[in-house]
DNA sequence: ATTTTCCCCGACGATTTCGGTCGGAGAACG
DNA sequence: CGTTCTCCGACCGAAATCGTCGGGGAAAAT
């Protein structure tokens, strides 16, 4: 049902608490342990760290092993890590269809080689993408969310 | 990966292609069978029959069980259907995050209490129904699909 | 009237993904 | 030097999904 799944929930929530703690009083690069944050929002650390460590693998957060005072910081400014950024390091590159991102092979779509409803598709997708590329962590720091507006405009001409 | 499942694309697939056949030479409300919709787009003739059965079920379209010469027909007009009725017809209610729909238990976010990105998800979540609103089985007969721009803008104030 | 063809409904099995858990390597601190 | 803490990769069960099959009812064609 368009679901996020609970490892981009995760991701995200601790995207936002490391925004939070860093955008703090402490400007300095604090960094912040898998416990703290599991223990903060009351969900499995081990599932955290697993989601942590994919984050830390696509970049969007730096590893800091050095013993008891590691942790992990944000690679990049809160402004910087788009809500598309994020899911695409959990969840694979994001598309509606199957026939999204398949240049190489023509595997699939194949079999719809009559099919009249990808265009659309594809239009929908972009406008979700450019949605999810327009929020950022930094819009999930303050209380008063940015407001998203969707117009949707049929230029086929008909200009009444 | 915000992918739609096959039955999804199945259930679009099937609905523009009554829409085509009844908004073509004849008015007539003809009606198809599943086979000639399965034939037509090379899918699981069966898959498509429990998902035809979904879709009138949630009265998308009509079922006329008159032997040979049944099928099922639109139950609306193209433009009333939109494609956010048939991924709630065919997936249930959509929502990106377990804590859209829930009023009368508190089960779930329960564990998130502190949870800081609830707000900003809903306002995503919302543009994106929002989105699949604003396009109908209608928008998909053309050629030329309407456009959907999204507009993102923060009025924190900050008005520079 | 019989047969065929269609819609309808349930149950079943296989495959993939998701959620969750475990033990191992490396670095700081006592 | 050993303990403790961290990150890291591999592993496994549970669950949803995709696809299939068979039974039943009703209307048209034969």
């Amino acid at each position: 049902m368009l679901k996020f799944s609970k490892k981009a929930d995760y991701a995200l929530l601790a995207l936002q608490y490391m925004a939070m703690v860093q955008s703090g009083v402490d400007a300095a690069p604090r960094v912040v342990n898998t416990k703290e944050i599991a223990e903060e929002h009351r969900i499995p650390a081990e599932l955290l760290a697993k989601v942590l460590q994919t984050l830390a693998r696509h970049q969007l957060i730096e590893s800091h092993h050095n013993g008891p005072k590691g942790g992990y910081a944000l690679a990049h400014a809160p402004g910087d890590i788009t809500i598309a950024r994020v899911l695409e390091a959990i969840e694979g590159p994001l598309g509606l269809t199957d026939c999204s991102r398949e240049k190489d092979d023509h595997s699939q779509c194949e079999q719809m080689s009559c099919c009249n409803i990808r265009t659309p598709l594809l239009k929908i997708q972009d406008s979700i993408f450019q949605l999810l590329s327009g929020m950022s962590i930094e819009d999930m720091l303050v209380e008063e969310t940015p407001l998203i507006i969707v117009e949707s405009l049929k230029p086929q001409g008909v200009v009444s």
